[in-house]
DNA sequence: ATCTTGCAAATTGCATACAAGCGAGAGATC
DNA sequence: GATCTCTCGCTTGTATGCAATTTGCAAGAT
């Protein structure tokens, strides 16, 4: 429950017209948040169960919460909900994996290409930032090396302003780092830095071609570096589950 | 409420094994694509009211139902949920619309450059199938003739096997017909189906670019057909939402 | 000893009950 | 007479209870 404010009988002075705030971020939010944190960063693995009861216990709330958290998950690709069995982290396949990445390359590319000639000085300086902090946490923080690299691709969605545009590159860059978490190796994001400066370049120069070819590069490299060495985590995994469609 | 319980129509006899396939369109599925489709249809009005419990009686279910199918409209983008003030009919601005067709037009992109030179012989018989069906129903029957215009690019979309993409494409032209509704003209569709042609021509050439450059163009007409010429349905919403948000 | 078969525990699916928030109208005050 | 306030009703937010389904385990049969 929330706190019992002091007694207050009659409110002070309020401000006549009520906040349309959009400020909500009711429980489901925060534990749908919470779980997908939890997942994108490896706190839970892959295929792991996800019972509505401990969830709702652990936030303190009730199954109806952790439900409907898990359903907005699952829509997101981040769990798989599987009728009458239950809530389970994603465990994406690695031709699904592939997938995903294919789908994000096409809409980093549309970011840049709307991007490319267009940011403001802001913007740029804003950007500069951020490889100034990929840069400083890429040799000594790991974990942070990788939030920051996706960070820097987000941030560079939301300068489009296109919201849709903004929410498929937000749920497919998560769904990346689940993949990577998968398939990828522990130290195969942190050589991207300088790919994303010359992509800042590019789109400072307007030359959007450029930074379209350079950013699919980039992912392309990110993928293969991740999808095409490390294989016998998949293959524990993928195995089964051909198996088990066969036998069906 | 549910005054009389019909009689509970049992299933006569279930197959003795569930299938562990998909299928299981639970009561929230079958809710979820009802509404879709009665909004994509123009059944329900950009802005309508969904009560939770209207919703509820109407499918015969409880509020939970509606309420979960609501919630993955949301997700979609073709209901609004207002924090404790309801669900409405999604009722985009007219740069909503067109970020999503910017979207759009990045997805079919990414579909045909897929598609190109990879088509089956049985793909691009079916494909040529679609085309008769449009040319028939074009002249006579209008809302069938958006219908498959829709179908065919959803078509298009499953033959790259990419599930991401599909749902995304999926989505984005949902969003797509719901912007029609709003800003475009009846027969605003209507005119692209010899332009499909072109594109499934290029597909079988395996020229990537230019089926590429035919989908964008395809597509850039249909939205500047819709989007750029009929302003006046558009500017009686939108004055109106521009003004409610002025006042507060 | 292994495979089948049925029962029990656990978990989801769904509905309902209760609490809280917003909106509208009646009443009071200036 | 107008405005402000307070209360009532309707709708949503959340919790919980019950039925249905699945899974694991154990006991029996071959």
């Amino acid at each position: 429950m929330m706190s019992d404010d002091a007694p207050v009988p009659r409110k002070p002075a309020r401000p006549r017209k009520a906040r349309i705030a959009e400020k909500m971020p009711s429980r489901t939010e925060k534990v749908h948040e919470a779980l997908r944190q939890a997942i994108i960063e490896q706190r839970l693995a892959p295929g792991a169960r996800l019972p509505e009861d401990t969830i709702g216990e652990s936030f303190g709330t009730s199954r109806t919460i952790a439900r409907e958290a898990l359903l907005r998950l699952s829509v997101e690709g981040l769990v798989d909900l599987l009728p009458n069995r239950g809530a389970f982290v994603a465990n994406p396949s690695l031709d699904e994996g592939r997938d995903v990445f294919v789908v994000r390359r096409g809409l980093e590319r549309m970011v840049v290409k709307q991007l490319a000639g267009q940011l403001s000085a802001s913007q740029i300086e804003e950007l500069g930032r951020m490889l100034e902090q990929e840069e400083l946490a890429g040799a000594s923080n790991e974990s942070e090396a990788i939030r920051l690299a996706g960070e820097f691709h987000l941030r560079l969605a939301e300068m489009t302003g296109n919201r849709l545009l903004i929410r498929y590159l937000t749920e497919t860059v998560s769904r990346c780092s689940l993949v990577l978490t998968i398939y990828g190796r522990p130290h195969s994001v942190d050589c991207g830095i300088d790919e994303h400066r010359q992509i800042i370049e590019a789109l400072i120069a307007g030359d959007e071609n450029r930074a379209a070819d350079l950013m699919e590069t980039h992912l392309s490299k990110v993928a293969g570096r991740a999808l095409l060495e490390c294989r016998k985590t998949e293959s524990l995994q993928d195995v089964l589950t051909a198996f088990a469609r066969r036998i069906d």
